[in-house]
DNA sequence: AGCACGCCGACT
DNA sequence: GTCGGCGTGCTC
């Protein structure tokens, strides 16, 4: 057949232009369109970005957002993100990118512009939110493969009892990794000997970069296309496989499937069919189904069971009325209701009408409160429009959560790490109990406070935001106070369920076993009588945290940190809790070899121990780390409480998030001295939190709660704004006190921490940053301090507080200055090892 | 982060 | 004498 443009002179012009010509044209072509450069963000601790050029070829694909695979360094490749594309030639040599890894882009600018303000007000490097930020999935790190070179067989018996092992792995496995090298070997410095092997031509050794994100996919069947006519399937099928019974059942499966219009998975059929894959085989020969990979998503399918979602109460109604009013001014609201006021259920109208508007969702929790029943609560109402997104999902289902994202309004319930994923349209943020202190990341890079980023994003979105909880934070609860926050507030408890009566215990007066006073005991056993459950508050675990010589006073130190070893009596370790040491207990004092070892203090599983020997038919759980540090032993624990086979659960702050148990009549806490007495500024408002939270696990459904509140100091004013559920109160004394000391509200801190495994480097270190920047911003500066633990896994540890009066000008100089005054020590001969952190709102 | 370079101690 | 330890600087 003849083409269209058969017979026309097509190639007349070409003819002529000579080689010269062309070469010409093309560096006229070069002037007139320079090289295009392209911005790179690294996900590494590195300033700023790095510029690559662009091959010519790449031009077309590359646009903001989306991935490239460059060269950094001698050998590393690494997937960076393009953010900036333009023609500034660099006055330094530039390399090429080596590929284009996306086609459209994996992060959005409103994402981009959240992370470099994080970087900028959290003083991190921006690579370091990228890090913090992507599933490693999608931030592919290249890795040293070596393979079999020409001249293995050769040089084989000249090689050395090491080099012959490698070259005896790479020859039986094609191709291995250096650090599966160094675990053959099990030697750090593996370099000397590869380029030996190098230079004999044994082994090659290439850069590549880890596998891209693999979708799941299960084995499906489907119907033929001949024997399927407009979406309906050709009955006489059943003829063909008459003769089989096998065949018949399998059918038989596949059309029920079928009728259900989902996707008919190879899996199932042979589970209903109660047949094998050859069945399947023989019925593909037959040419009546086919088999094929059908894609599926790992995250979990709620759409089954849609719950009815209660209905509002007035108080519910006139706050949802409230707040849509004041949608449009952009301010962040604060939600303050007590425990059980139904704030979840205006969370949930809200969420509602946010995807009836077609736009995003985000909703905060604190990481713990996410493996409980909240998040069952909110698949019920919500369905399939939720996803769930925080540290113990694998990574694929991070990348799944993370692409989805991109495109889908959708709800996202997620711990703090939510807030860096790639929103392209929201709608609503929720930052629910607000107050809590795991929205602030301590460690490591980005520290960052994610109930105020959020309130970062959500104006970047004009989104609305709301930050709920039952004892807001003494900051939230300022800001509501000068009108820079909207507050409202719930105070009747929903379905007018009356508070828990809150009783002070003095541990001075009254008789007590060992520690637990009579009342409690006493208080316990009517609860259990009367058919309900207790739980016990104590915010430290092990058994003892001190085991001391009586004698002469030796007591049991980590080896790597400045800290006494916990005795754990369940595993019979003493273990420090900053690092992960451990040893046998001692028996015989090590300074003085006197026999009498005492143990002081007390734990969760000290609590425990008492509880089975003064109430010896109760049946006692107990949670804490050491209990619950898988998610399985976690939800079996919980399970249990819930049918009421635990009478009494002892735990510690694990207890006081997110769990709600129909059946709980009292709660008794233990020690409220330990929260009360903290080096820490916010220790009064930790404990008031805490204790305020813990009671409201008392009492739901049923009956009024009781609360016993065991202490020594009896007098201190928290207790008795805790009894009353007083917040204002606390609020009102709290606020003095920050405000006569200058903390937060009313200043920003900055705390900056030297770290070496010299402690006189790390002190001089200190000192150095303070006096350079106590020279310019005088008294407002500490001097170097040594940290209550001045040494954590063999590195010494100093601090520099930093407390600014509220003017972003004079902010802004200061971080200014606290890069100069890092940067300048660092110069300094010996201080190059030295770790500086800075901690920006502590 | 990770890699190479360069300078000092314990060993074939 | 060298091997290999760690401290230092750099990566577009």
């Amino acid at each position: 057949m003849n083409g269209v443009f058969s017979g026309t002179q097509v190639d007349s012009g070409v003819k002529c232009l000579d080689l010269n010509t062309i070469l010409t044209a093309i560096r006229v072509l070069k002037i007139l369109m320079p090289a295009l450069f392209v911005d790179v963000v690294i996900p590494l601790a590195v300033k700023d970005t790095y510029t690559y050029q662009v091959p010519s070829h790449f031009e077309k694909q590359i646009k903001f957002g989306i991935r490239l695979e460059v060269p950094f360094g001698k050998k590393k490749l690494y997937s960076g993100l393009a953010i900036k594309l333009h023609h500034n030639k660099p006055t330094y040599p530039t390399r090429m990118i080596l590929s284009v890894i996306d086609e459209e882009p994996v992060i959005t600018t409103i994402q981009l512009d959240l992370w470099q303000w994080m970087s900028s007000y959290y003083l991190c490097d921006l690579g370091e939110v990228m890090f913090a930020a992507m599933p490693s999935k999608l931030k592919l790190q290249s890795e040293t493969r070596i393979t079999p070179g020409k001249l293995l067989d050769d040089h084989i018996f000249e090689l050395n009892d090491q080099e012959y092992m490698v070259a005896e792995a790479v020859s039986i496995q094609k191709e291995i990794t250096i650090d599966q090298i160094r675990s053959i070997l099990d030697i750090k410095t593996v370099y000397p000997i590869i380029r030996k092997l190098l230079e004999l031509e044994v082994i090659e050794v290439y850069e590549e970069l880890d596998d891209h994100f693999k979708p799941k996919t299960v084995t499906a069947v489907r119907l033929c296309p001949a024997y399927q006519v407009g979406g309906e399937y050709q009955k006489d099928i059943f003829e063909l496989v008459k003769n089989s019974d096998h065949q018949t059942r399998a059918m038989l499966a596949i059309i029920q499937q079928y009728k259900q219009g989902r996707y008919i998975s190879q899996a199932d059929v042979v589970r209903q069919a109660d047949v094998t894959h050859s069945v399947i085989s023989a019925l593909e020969k037959k040419g009546i189904i086919e088999r094929y990979e059908e894609t599926i998503s790992r995250l979990p399918d709620f759409a089954d069971e849609l719950e009815d979602i209660d209905q509002l109460s007035d108080e519910q109604k006139s706050i949802i009325d409230e707040i849509g009013k004041i949608e449009a001014i952009e301010k962040p609201v604060l939600l303050h209701g007590v425990t059980g006021s139904g704030k979840t259920r205006i969370y949930v109208e809200l969420i509602i009408n946010t995807l009836a508007k077609g736009k995003q969702v985000l909703y905060l929790l604190p990481e713990i409160a996410l493996t409980t029943q909240i998040v069952q609560r909110l698949m019920k109402v919500l369905g399939d429009h939720l996803m769930v997104y925080h540290s113990r999902i694998n990574d694929n289902a991070r990348v799944e959560v993370w692409q989805k994202v991109l495109g889908f309004p959708k709800v996202v319930l997620a711990a703090r790490s939510g807030i860096l994923l790639p929103f392209s349209d929201l709608g609503l943020i929720i930052v629910d109990e607000e107050h809590d202190p795991s929205y602030k990341q301590d460690e490591p890079n980005p520290r960052y406070q994610a109930r105020d980023s959020a309130i970062v994003l959500a104006a970047r979105h004009r989104a609305l935001i709301v930050l709920g909880s039952a004892t807001p934070s003494v900051e939230s609860f300022y800001n509501a106070h000068r009108g820079k926050y909207h507050y409202l507030s719930l105070s009747e408890r929903f379905g007018k369920i009356k508070m828990p009566e809150i009783l002070l215990i003095d541990m001075k007066k009254g008789s007590i076993t060992g520690h637990l006073s009579a009342d409690l005991v006493e208080e316990m056993k009517v609860m259990k009588a009367e058919g309900f459950q207790t739980i016990l508050f104590q915010n430290r675990r092990g058994f003892a945290p001190i085991l001391m010589c009586s004698v002469c006073g030796w007591t049991a130190a980590c080896k790597n940190c400045d800290t006494s070893l916990t005795y754990h009596q369940y595993s019979s370790q003493m273990r420090c809790h900053f690092c992960s040491y451990y040893e046998s207990p001692a028996i015989v004092c090590p300074a003085c070899g006197n026999h009498e070892l005492t143990l002081k203090g007390f734990g969760t599983e000290m609590i425990e121990d008492e509880v089975k020997i003064l109430l010896p038919d109760f049946n006692v759980g107990r949670m804490d780390l050491d209990t619950a540090r898988g998610k399985k032993q976690l939800e079996k624990l919980i399970y249990e409480f819930e049918i009421g086979q635990i009478d009494v659960l002892i735990g510690t702050q694990m207890i006081s998030k997110g769990l709600d148990f129909e059946k709980v009549g009292l709660v008794g806490i233990i020690s409220a001295d330990h929260l009360l007495h903290f080096p820490d500024f916010r220790a009064a408002e930790r404990a008031f939190q805490l204790m305020t939270q813990v009671a409201g696990r008392s009492g739901r459904k049923h009956r009024q709660g009781r609360v016993l509140i065991q202490a020594l100091h009896v007098s201190h004013p928290v207790l008795s704004e805790v009894i009353q559920g007083n917040y204002t109160g606390f609020y009102n004394r709290e606020i003095g006190e920050r405000r006569s000391f200058g903390f937060p509200p009313f200043s920003r801190m900055i705390v900056i921490t030297t770290k070496h495994v010299h402690a006189a480097k790390t002190n001089t270190a200190a000192e150095n940053i303070s006096q350079y920047l106590r020279q310019r911003l005088g008294t407002r500066v500490s001097a170097a301090v040594k940290p209550s633990i001045a040494r954590i896994r063999n590195r010494y540890l100093c601090l520099v507080v930093i407390k600014l009066e509220k003017k972003a000008a004079l902010i802004l100089q200061t971080k200014q200055w606290i890069n100069e005054a890092v940067l300048l020590v660092r110069k300094q001969k010996g201080f190059s090892t030295l770790q500086v952190s800075i901690n920006v709102d502590p």
